[in-house]
DNA sequence: CCACCTCATAGATACGACGTATTCAAGAGG
DNA sequence: CCTCTTGAATACGTCGTATCTATGAGGTGG
């Protein structure tokens, strides 16, 4: 075992297979046995065991008697698992998935943002504003760092304060792709100042309970989000 | 160990835990040790791990030492684990569940539509038509289960037909949210003229390559969805 | 040529042992 | 009386071995 994440020899080996399998190293097809990992990784037996059945629970891999641990298809990955999708965010096919979430964004988060507008709770109103100010403020001089977590901590608030608990989960997903975002941008560069405008528009919106603005204003927001995307990605 | 589904102690014990968990009989907070599961369940050691390594990847669960198996917060569980969804569907807060997911179908199905006139193949273009007509077919004189797989395919193809790997895994999850609306339906009421003739509409400007008019008819026809659960859920 | 049977294989399950982190509480010191 | 340290009990983590069982391959006989 050279490396690994998490404390403990399953959440090592875990990180290990997971990666090896997401990013194609071990292609759809390929047949892993029980023991050969057991050497491979020199864990027991036990260990290796409870990382197939997870990795079997995401679908990624199937174990048959008589055959071994088959890995599976592309098309029947869970790929809504939060660990599957930064296992593939970290790999080869990082900008497949990035595309595939900018779109999963540019439909979620506009419906979001008018629930929003419906259901936000003051307190949600204001740390909406309070994020939106603080891209405002970040938006000029090389402030990339900063201007990210407001703008993650924005796109977070809205999709918690839609009052739908998958819209809520798909926050930290959210986050993931506009942290890889700006890790790709020229760091010379300050973000787009109609992004910014648009953000503390969307923030008033939502305070004001106007359901149809915010979803429109928002949807402004991922249009542009899936337009740099062209740009940037192959 | 009463029941289960699946073949083998496995899959049996993670068919009475996930339910006991999602149905909310062991609410969060709930401290499980490993060794009463054991004599509860009737199973070895081993079998318990592996199902408690499983119930942690979908964060359902959190195993600490000195402490025990702990029911993690509802907020932290993976709600997008297909597994996780259908145990909620079968469960106590199914309508919340079914809620959640048509909130999320009129989110995502709208944008699946237009870009499936973009992209979608004679093929599935055919597919389309036929199930569209094939709902028409079977709208009227109590043909409710003929019409459910027309109707259940029909969603499948657009999805598929988006090009987008993550709106395609969605397809199940809006068969067994269509399924359920079905099983919950006085079985003696034809489905919604309207919503047919949307159908048939839809696919025409998928066929016809436009993006505009499919997201907006398919806009109305997740309308029409929601409206619907207004009336059926509490 | 096909249907059926046999056997080897590799995962599935079980059990017992030891390691180790973590918590809680008792006791020493201030 | 309060705080900090230290120790022991505890429940999960890891390991090795043994047995069971499903299943795919290959042989056998009709």
């Amino acid at each position: 075992m050279t490396s690994g994440e998490g404390r403990g020899l399953h959440a090592t080996l875990l990180a290990s297979l997971g990666p090896a399998i997401t990013s194609g190293d071990c292609p759809p097809g390929t047949v892993l046995r029980t023991d050969e990992l057991e050497e491979r990784f020199e864990v027991s037996r036990t260990v290796v065991r409870e990382v197939v059945r997870v990795l079997e629970s995401m679908r990624l891999v199937e174990s048959r008697r008589r055959v071994g641990v088959t890995v599976r298809p592309t098309e029947e990955w869970n790929v809504f698992d939060p660990q599957v999708i930064r296992w593939r965010l970290a790999g080869r096919d990082r900008p497949r998935q990035l595309r595939s979430l900018t779109v999963l964004r540019s439909a979620v988060e506009p419906i979001a943002a008018g629930l929003a507008a419906r259901l936000a709770s003051p307190e949600q109103c204001e740390e909406l504003t309070r994020h939106a100010l603080g891209m405002v403020s970040t938006s000029r001089g090389q402030q990339l760092e900063s201007y990210l977590v407001h703008d993650v901590a924005f796109h977070h608030v809205i999709l918690r304060a839609s009052g739908n608990e998958m819209f809520a989960k798909l926050g930290d997903v959210v986050a993931e792709v506009l942290t890889g975002r700006t890790q790709h941008h020229v760091m010379f560069t300050d973000p787009d100042p109609a992004a910014v405008t648009l953000h503390v528009q969307v923030a008033e919106a939502v305070r004001g309970g106007d359901e149809e603005r915010a979803e429109r204003l928002t949807r402004e927001i991922t249009i542009g989000a899936m337009a740099e995307l062209d740009v940037l990605a192959p």
